[in-house]
DNA sequence: ATCATTTAAGTGTATATACATCTTTTTAAT
DNA sequence: ATTAAAAAGATGTATATACACTTAAATGAT
């Protein structure tokens, strides 16, 4: 009885340390981390610096147009967006439809993305530099794979 | 003027999609939903599952030995600890070092191991599967030394 | 023995994240 | 034209995450 429960535990307990979901956490904390200490002169944070480049990117656009950009729930993207309203870097103004809201980048939030560049250029350079340039496509590629097999897909 | 923003616009705004940050954030949230709906009828959340396959790996042990095993903030277990602890599946106590609290799996925390274990594998196979054995070795590796090249290494 | 230092943990605060549900507005069906 | 269905968004709630700071206990230097 001792020996089976010991056993039980042994097999199981080690099942976290492959876990790619585990795995893969893990390591998205630590590069978010790491910009996120780069970019902290520029005062945006690395969510931030996305959120803002895709309003950049796309213009004047509708919340749920930007969160199925950026791969984002569109409860989450209302939040985040609301921080950076705060500050002044995008506005949320009603649309022609007036069930939408369009966020549109401010001149304070093209400030900020011009502060924020230099710096990401920074992180990404020195990650890509460390990881090799093959293996870093590589890792991106991965990635990518990875959202586009698991989105919506959980059959 | 009007073609130099223009200019300018165009080629920062690109930036967003090359960032290794918002792509493994990306693919780490993908994955997350995956294996928490996967993992939904046991009741626990794959971080939960993590923590609680940690609690019976190491036996009872502090918050912070926890903490450095998981990769977490310490702060962040704290608090993690609480749901798991409410829901009666850990106890946290005092150790004979008075500042020390010791976190210990209960019964219903094993239960609770036992029951969402099957659903976590076939989780972690049918990704596995979807990859290819040699592809998600790979991409775990990746995961592991992208955490090892930038935790606490801000330099 | 006393006190400065170090260590363990918790709290305040803030962001990031998503699900379930509600409200408002538009679109479609008749 | 009226009403049912769909779409866009916000809110309530809950977890996950970390930094700055505080509190309490142990350790070490004298």
């Amino acid at each position: 009885m001792m020996l089976k429960e010991s056993g039980r535990n042994r097999t199981q307990v080690k099942i976290a340390w492959h876990c790619t979901c585990f795995n893969i956490r893990r390591a998205s904390r630590s590069v978010t981390e790491y910009y996120d200490s780069v970019l902290a002169p520029s005062g945006v944070r690395a969510t931030q610096f996305t959120m803002l480049g895709a309003a950049a990117l796309m213009g004047p656009a509708s919340v749920t147009r930007l969160a199925e950009r950026l791969a984002l729930d569109r409860t989450t993207l209302t939040r985040n967006l609301r921080v950076l309203a705060e500050e002044g870097l995008v506005t949320i103004s009603a649309g022609k439809d007036r069930r939408e809201r369009v966020v549109q980048l401010t001149e304070a939030g093209q400030t900020a993305i011009d502060r924020a560049t230099p710096l990401w250029h920074k992180a990404q350079s020195r990650l890509i530099e460390n990881l090799g340039e093959q293996r870093w496509r590589r890792m991106i590629e991965d990635f990518a794979d990875l959202s586009d097999l698991l989105e919506e897909n959980s059959d």
